[in-house]
DNA sequence: TAAGTATAGTTGCAATTGCAACGATATTAC
DNA sequence: GTAATATCGTTGCAATTGCAACTATACTTA
């Protein structure tokens, strides 16, 4: 069962895990250099602020970001606590609640994101061609068979 | 500043991150389902089998594997608990330490890996063709310039 | 409609992480 | 040689994570 398991594919593994580690800590980095919550918060305040009215269920913030329920549940208790986000009982399903961003969470999302957007060219974009980002991409989709799409993050 | 940065690139970068996180959780999880220690165990033990004399400072590991020196002091002592390694004092360096791999810490290793290699396979190479492998391998290395080199991991 | 099962979100707890401070050596510059 | 500085590894502490248990509500099936 282990025959097509070869070098470089075992490389490309290593790597993979390798420099994705090396290129996240490099990206939280100049967001905590620039005084900003980490990524997460991110993530969570651009699903809300693209999301119709700014709401989501806490589920499809799950689905949307990789996130354990437990952990989602606690850093929408942190946003919550810095009033990024309110959140709301919704009433066509009683056991579920609602996410909703503020006005205070979308200007946090808007100053984050030229930062990011800094970090990300920096550390990762300017190091491909168009090209290359472009193949990248077709590689890492084949590997995700199940993961929730991702469209341009701004 | 932001003007080079386009969408494709972006798209990579999340991609990027969210599929290797998903795949480190399926291959995480299959390590876990058949009884066995999480990976940074793993890869302690694999450096330390590799190195000459099964011994490496502290500090080599660390620049061999992404970590902490704190968080490695206590993956050390971990493994030092279940007697998967030794500390040894350094002369050459008093302030130093050496871990030293067990018997009972290569056995572990040995035992990992099948697992392990199984799991790559399943999650991550049956869905690359080698030439793919090769390509991603390629643009990965392009990615990081600073990260010490992986070869194959078994 | 009642019983059984599944799902949403929360909570408690133990394990892991990240950060800053520390003691002990090494290294450098004078 | 000695003071200043840097490095190795450890420790304390606060924050984050992962897991299992739990409450409340929804769905399914008979």
């Amino acid at each position: 069962m282990m025959i097509k398991l070869n070098d470089t594919k075992i490389e490309s593994w290593i790597s993979l895990i390798r420099t994705q580690q090396f290129l996240l800590e490099q990206v939280e980095n100049d967001l905590k250099q620039a005084g900003l919550p980490p990524l997460p918060w991110y993530d969570v305040l651009l699903e809300l602020k693209r999301a119709p009215n700014g709401r989501l269920r806490l589920n499809e913030i799950g689905a949307r970001i990789l996130l354990e329920k437990s952990n989602l549940t606690r850093l929408v208790d942190r946003l919550e606590n810095e009033m990024l986000l309110v959140r709301a009982t919704c009433d066509s399903d009683r056991r579920g609640a609602y996410a909703v961003i503020t006005t205070k969470g979308r200007a946090l999302q808007k100053r984050m994101w030229p930062v990011y957007a800094t970090a990300i060219e920096n550390h990762f974009a300017s190091k491909l061609t168009q090209q290359e980002a472009e193949i990248l991409l077709g590689l890492l989709n084949k590997l995700d068979t199940s993961i929730p799409d991702t469209s341009p993050s701004n």
